[in-house]
DNA sequence: AATGAATGAGCCTTCATTCAT
DNA sequence: TATGAATGAAGGCTCATTCAT
């Protein structure tokens, strides 16, 4: 497999490779300063490079951006789509509170979920793919809260549906917002809570 | 009254009116560009005003961002606070998402929201004063709840407060993320959403 | 005495005073910051009055410098005049070198003389006012030494005096610059030095 | 020679050249304007760089001053040193005052000397470098004193030489600022006040 | 592919000076 | 006479971006 075809694979692998390891770098120290007082100079150190190459793999500071939410949309998206895989809400819930709280760097980061949604009311590019994104996770929030409610044996109006899909939604957002604060949410409040709102949005009450 | 007490006044109020002034221009430009982007030269433009002048009235651009977080912490109290004399959370929260979707500026911005709480991450002072408005508004909301809850003849334990509360303030927050998305809400929607949730976090669900 | 040319008389007195309070606040500051770096502002503190009134007495800022450098060339010039009526040249200086050490505002200061010599190097008109001095010192230190030589029964040839005078100046200025260090100079080694010098620079020795 | 030690060597050497260029510019600068009054834009200006570049060589402005004065105190070390391989102290004088007329820049400059020794009494750190210098400069005075006595036959006492070294001291400074005045000191002045004072300092008088 | 020197626009901040009161 | 609010031009410094090597 010495063919150009094959080179040329190697290579993009390559290329894509270190997009990653700058786009890694670049999401430590966006979340570490912001977007804009992150400079190039922060993330060339940070990525063991020089600022000149990172230029070669992103046009500029705001293609890296706009790389790093599209990421985060994923990663975001990723964690919706699973509930499809494992169907325990509230255990799924308390694990991604843990991972935000930890830096974990796997799941949506929330200090940069904050910059993206400031960011977007000023930048149209990432308005619409926040967008997009909003409306993704918001059919999977539908589809997994309709599969839930036919295994109770419901069957909700189209409405109802709706009206849970957009609590949760704003109650997840809500707790990673919550994440972020200082004095430390002890595991048991967030658990009643969750016990709390879980049982009516997932039609499990009385 | 043209005694030196009287002038003093006077000019007191005219310093504290300048101070006002720049700072709801400064808000304006917070809410366009960000707390970072946003340039002195930009705030200067919008209240008319020469860079130098600003300087008389506050010591660095630093110690507006944090006049303009203390302001958005005292109207997010206020909000909170009026529940006192105004009960009826759900008809509040609706006026509240409408003030939020016309940048009504006598409320707190959501937007300034979110830069606060991504800037929080990084500094501690304003760490120590959301934190700080984070308990109060806790502390209101715990309020509000236990006389919400006697009202219904009900003797809740603390913790089913506790977690009402924090739903409350989750659900809050992330409304108000939500009213910077693009794609409008329907009143219908957010009305059906607080139809399902109130009942249960107020104590008048079954 | 209540005519026109009393009142005037009055009123430039009260003009006069201002002035020189000012020129008093002037000096702090230019010792404490330098010509550049003491601001007006700085300087109104000092006096305890309005920039604004500064500008009534002074045309702008290097007009109080230029003022500031007159008046220590007149202290200095009166120093120098002051060994007509007291002849003993060496304590003169030990007191002189006392006063530098000490602040003394009534002698020329030497920081100011620093600064005046480097700024003289830019300034046409600073360099013409410092060369007048120069002149005026010269012919003083001439005229006291040649007195002194004669009450020493000498008759020294003119180029005898200037050699002295010449090496007399550059020794006080030397120890003007002294006065500023730092590991402060105990008044024996001083006393030492102007007793190896001065029976030499005024006709005392051998 | 193009491995790595040697390319480093080379990049190595080429920042050191910045520095230097960057530094004889700053002291043209310095010299003509003064340490304040001297902009960043003067220096890149006179380096034919851009402002940007400088401050990839010096942490900030003042920094390029410290560098600035530890080079003159080199200087000036250098010109007191090189007294012990060539002991005609009069005829050194006379070379050194030419080149302090005539802007020599191998030699320590009077105007930077001044501003220096003015900025010291404001600035610890350049206090600190100049006490430091002075108790070099003292040193090197004394020893070579002591050897000139030596080779005279005398035995002077310890105060007789601190006498003769303060003296010289002062008197070289005296003429650091002598050598800045308008009318030009003719040479024939300069060496009748040497031929007066150098044998009573080094020990040749009768 | 990789470097990092170089640029220059722009940012925050200060300050001499003016002027309405 | 006296104030200090107001201006705007620098000043020091940073940083995204380019380019020769």
């Amino acid at each position: 497999m010495n063919t150009d075809a094959g080179r040329s694979a190697r290579v993009m692998d390559r290329a894509q490779a270190q997009r990653d390891r700058i786009l890694c770098a670049a999401q430590r120290c966006f979340i570490e300063h912001g977007f804009h007082a992150a400079s190039m100079a922060n993330i060339a150190d940070a990525v063991q490079m020089s600022v000149g190459l990172i230029y070669r793999y992103f046009e500029n500071k705001n293609s890296i951006i706009l790389a790093i939410i599209d990421r985060q949309l994923g990663e975001q998206r990723a964690s919706i789509a699973d509930l499809n895989t494992d169907p325990d809400l509230r255990r799924r819930i308390i694990e991604l509170f843990a991972k935000w709280r930890h830096g974990d760097p796997t799941v949506m980061n929330p200090v940069l979920f904050l910059e993206m949604r400031a960011e977007a009311t000023r930048d149209p590019q990432i308005a619409q793919a926040l967008a997009e994104a909003d409306r993704i996770a918001g059919a999977d929030f539908h589809a997994w809260l309709r599969k839930a409610a036919e295994a109770q044996g419901r069957s909700p109006t189209q409405q109802d549906i709706e009206a849970r899909a957009f609590a949760l939604h704003c109650i997840i957002e809500g707790l990673a917002i919550r994440s972020l604060r200082e004095p430390t949410l002890d595991a048991a409040s967030l658990e009643a809570t969750l016990d709390l709102l879980l049982p009516l949005l997932t039609f499990r009450d009385g």
